[in-house]
DNA sequence: GGGGCGACGTGTTACGTATAACGTCGCTCG
DNA sequence: CGAGCGACGTTATACGTAACACGTCGCCCC
C-alpha cells in the first residue's frame, strides 16, 4: 500500500487555484467540491477529477484564509483549573477528539492560580472564538468568564460539571450564580451526576456498619463540591443512628492530611469512616489515619472521588467513584456544536460508578 | 479604577480600519503604528492618537487575517506522549507561558497511544504551524514526526528530552534516530540532565551502604529512558563490591508492581533497592514490596523520577529526582523562536537535583 | 530659485477561500 | 419555433491585514 501522500518537492504549499488549475476547472469549483456543496451544481466525473486532483498536490485548505472569509475560526476554548491534573487531562482528550470529528480546533487555557482564580481566558486566546467550554470552575471564575466576552458579545458557553442540573426533583434551589435570562439560549450544561455518587459511597459506606462518618470536602466554592457536601448531608440524614461530620480540606495531599487529622483528633466519638472530594485529599487522609498510628481499613475506611490513578497507586488501593472524565469532555464539545446548530437539548446526568477497593472495610466493632 | 475595556455596544468588532476613521489616519497608518514600525514614518503625536482610537474602541486585530497576510500562524505544535500526566502538564504549562509572552500560539497534540506510538501530528492540526516541540517522544514516534512534516518542508523542530546532548565527553555515542544533516539547522534540543540525576541516585543509594541494587527500566525505546538505563550501568561500575541488576518495566503502576516483583523473587541474592525510571514504576514498585511480606524502606529503599505530587502521596514518601518539567517547556519554547530568528545556539542540560525522602534508608545490615 | 531630501502619510495590492450572481449550453414543451 | 429550464460551471467579490511604492509638503543648501 503506497503513502497516501506523494512527495511533493517544489513549492511552499498547494493552493485551491493550483488544484484548479490541475484540474482543468476553476477555483470556484474547486472549492465547491471539497467544501461538499456541489449536489447538482458539478457534474460527479468533474467532482472526482478535483478530488483526484487534491489528494494529488496534497492539497490542504488554508485555515487563515477560509476563517478570514467565513468570520468563523471554528474554534473552542476549554477552560480548566489546572491542567497537570490527570482529571482535565481526561475531560480535554474526550473533548478534542469530537472536535477533530468536526473540523472543529479545540485551544486550552489552563487557569494559572489553580481553582478558584481564573484570569481573562481571552487575554491569552489567540483570535477569535466560537464558544467557550468552562470546566469545573469556582463560581467566581465563571462569573468572570462570563463578564469577559469579547465586545460584550454573548459567545456560547458550556458548563461542565459547573451548575445544577436542571432536575424536576430539585425545584426551589437557586444558585447564586444563576445565568442571566438572556444568555439563556445560548448556554448548555453537562454534569456528572456526582449527587449518585456521593450517595453511593454513603449507601457502601454505611452498608459496611459505619455510622460516624466525616466528610472531607474541600475547601472551594464551585458546584463541583457544593453538590457533594449537600447530597453527603441529605444522604446522611436518611441513615438512623447516623453521625455525620464535616471538616473543610485545601484541594492537596497536605490539604487532605491535616483535615483528616483534624477530623480524627476532634472532641467526641473518633468517625470510622472519612468520605473525601477528591482521590488527592483522600492519600493525604490516608497519611494521617497512619500518622496516628491507626490503619486504613482497619480502623478508618476512606473514600475518594474521581478514580484518578492514584487510587490504585496507593496501598490499599482506593474505594472511589469513578467519573467518565472523557465522556465528560466529549458530551461537552457536543453540546457546544448542537449550542452553534441552534438544537440544543439538555441531557440527563453521566452516571457515575463507585470503584470499590480495599480502603474501605466493615466497621470495626465497638 | 474603571475598566479598561469601555462596553462597546454595536457592531461585531471593530476593524483596523474603524480604528483609522476614529482616528482621522489611514488604515495603513493604523496598521504601521501597532505593528510599532512607525519608527521615523508616523509622528508621535499621531501615532498616540492610534493607539487611544485603538483601544478605546477596543480594537483587536484580526488573527485570520494577519495569519494569511503574513504567511505565518504564530502557532507551535508540541507533541506530548500523553496529556493525562502531571509531567507533560508541566511541560505545556512552561511553554506556554513563553510562546504567549511573544504572541505564539501553542496548540497540543497528544499522541493518542501512549508513549511509543503517534500518529501523524499534522493531521489533527488547524492550519499551518511555525514549529514543532516533541517532548519525550520514542525514537520511532520521532522518525515519524520529521517524516510528516507537510509539503516535505523543513518545519524547525525542538526535541525535549529526546536526543543525546552534544556533550565534548560523549563523542562516540551515534543515535539511531540521529538528524539527518540537511535538517541540523532547523532542529534543537534540550534535556534535562538525566544522565547526572541517576548519578545522584546511585551515589545516594551506595552512599546509604546498598550494593544490590536493580534498575526498573521503563520499557520503551526513547533517549529519556535509554540514557537512565546507560548511566545506571555506568555509575555502578565505579562502584566496589556492587551487584546491578536490570528488570524492564512498563509505563504504569501495574508494571512497576510485576517488574519489581520479579526483581525481589528472582535467584539470586535479593537486592536491597530498586531504582525506578518514574514515580509511577515506583508506585507499584512499593505496592510489590509490601506485597511480599517486606517493608520500605526497612527491607528495600526505592526511588522513583519525575517528582510528581504522586511522590508525596504515597507512604512512606518517595525519594525521586525533580525534573524542572515546566523550565523544560519554557526552554523548549524559547529555543523554537531562537530558530525562527536564526539565532539559536544550544544550551547546557537542566540541572536535576534529588529529592530525598522516607522511602530510602540505609541497606539493612547482612 | 530650484533641486533635493527628509518627514509624514496614503493608495493599492495580495494573501486563499467561499459564495452570490451570472453565463452557456442542449433539450423539452407549449 | 422560441421560450424556458435544468445541468454545469465560471467570474467577480469580500473578508481584514501588512507592506510596497508612491505622493505631498516644508525646508535647506548650493
Amino acid at each position: 500500500m503506497p503513502s497516501t501522500h506523494r512527495d511533493v518537492a517544489p513549492g511552499p504549499r498547494p493552493t485551491s487555484r493550483d488544484v484548479a488549475r490541475a484540474a482543468g476547472v476553476s477555483q470556484a469549483t474547486v472549492s465547491l467540491v471539497l467544501g461538499g456543496k456541489w449536489q447538482g451544481r458539478v457534474s460527479p466525473r468533474t467532482a472526482a477529477a478535483v478530488r483526484e486532483a487534491a489528494t494529488d498536490l496534497g492539497y490542504r485548505p488554508n485555515l487563515a484564509a477560509r476563517d478570514l472569509r467565513l468570520g468563523s475560526t471554528r474554534t473552542a476554548l476549554l477552560v480548566v483549573p489546572a491542567l497537570t491534573s490527570e482529571f482535565f487531562g481526561n475531560v480535554y482528550a474526550g473533548a478534542v477528539a469530537v472536535a477533530a470529528e468536526h473540523g472543529f480546533g479545540l485551544v486550552l487555557y489552563p487557569s494559572p492560580q489553580g481553582v478558584g482564580t481564573a484570569r481573562n481566558p481571552f487575554e491569552s486566546t489567540r483570535g477569535a472564538l466560537d464558544g467557550v467550554i468552562a470546566s469545573s470552575m469556582a463560581a467566581d471564575a465563571l462569573r468572570e468568564i462570563r463578564g469577559s466576552f469579547p465586545g460584550g458579545q454573548a459567545l456560547p458557553l458550556v458548563m461542565l460539571d459547573s451548575a445544577p442540573p436542571t432536575a424536576p426533583g430539585d425545584p426551589g434551589h437557586r444558585e447564586p450564580d444563576a445565568p442571566a435570562p438572556a444568555a439563556r439560549d445560548t448556554t448548555a450544561t453537562v454534569n456528572h451526576d456526582l449527587a449518585d455518587g456521593m450517595r453511593q459511597v454513603v449507601g457502601h459506606l454505611t452498608g459496611l456498619g459505619h455510622r460516624r462518618i466525616t466528610h472531607l470536602g474541600a475547601a472551594i466554592d464551585s458546584w463541583t463540591f457544593r453538590v457533594r457536601s449537600r447530597t453527603f448531608r441529605e444522604s446522611m440524614a436518611t441513615v438512623p443512628d447516623a453521625v455525620p461530620g464535616s471538616e473543610p480540606a485545601d484541594l492537596s495531599v497536605g490539604g487532605g492530611q491535616t483535615a483528616a487529622r483534624r477530623a480524627l483528633t476532634g472532641p467526641g466519638p473518633r468517625p470510622t469512616a472519612l468520605v473525601c472530594d477528591d482521590d488527592t485529599i483522600a492519600a493525604g487522609a490516608c497519611k494521617a489515619v497512619r500518622r496516628l498510628g491507626l490503619s486504613v481499613p482497619g480502623d478508618v475506611s476512606v473514600t475518594g472521588f474521581d478514580d484518578l490513578s492514584l487510587a490504585t497507586a496507593l496501598d490499599p488501593e482506593l474505594t472511589t467513584v469513578r467519573l467518565p472524565a472523557q465522556q465528560l469532555g466529549a458530551h461537552g464539545m457536543r453540546a457546544l456544536l448542537d449550542l452553534l446548530a441552534g438544537s440544543f437539548t439538555e441531557r440527563p446526568p453521566l452516571p457515575v460508578t463507585l470503584a470499590v477497593r480495599d480502603s474501605t472495610a466493615p466497621a470495626p466493632r465497638r
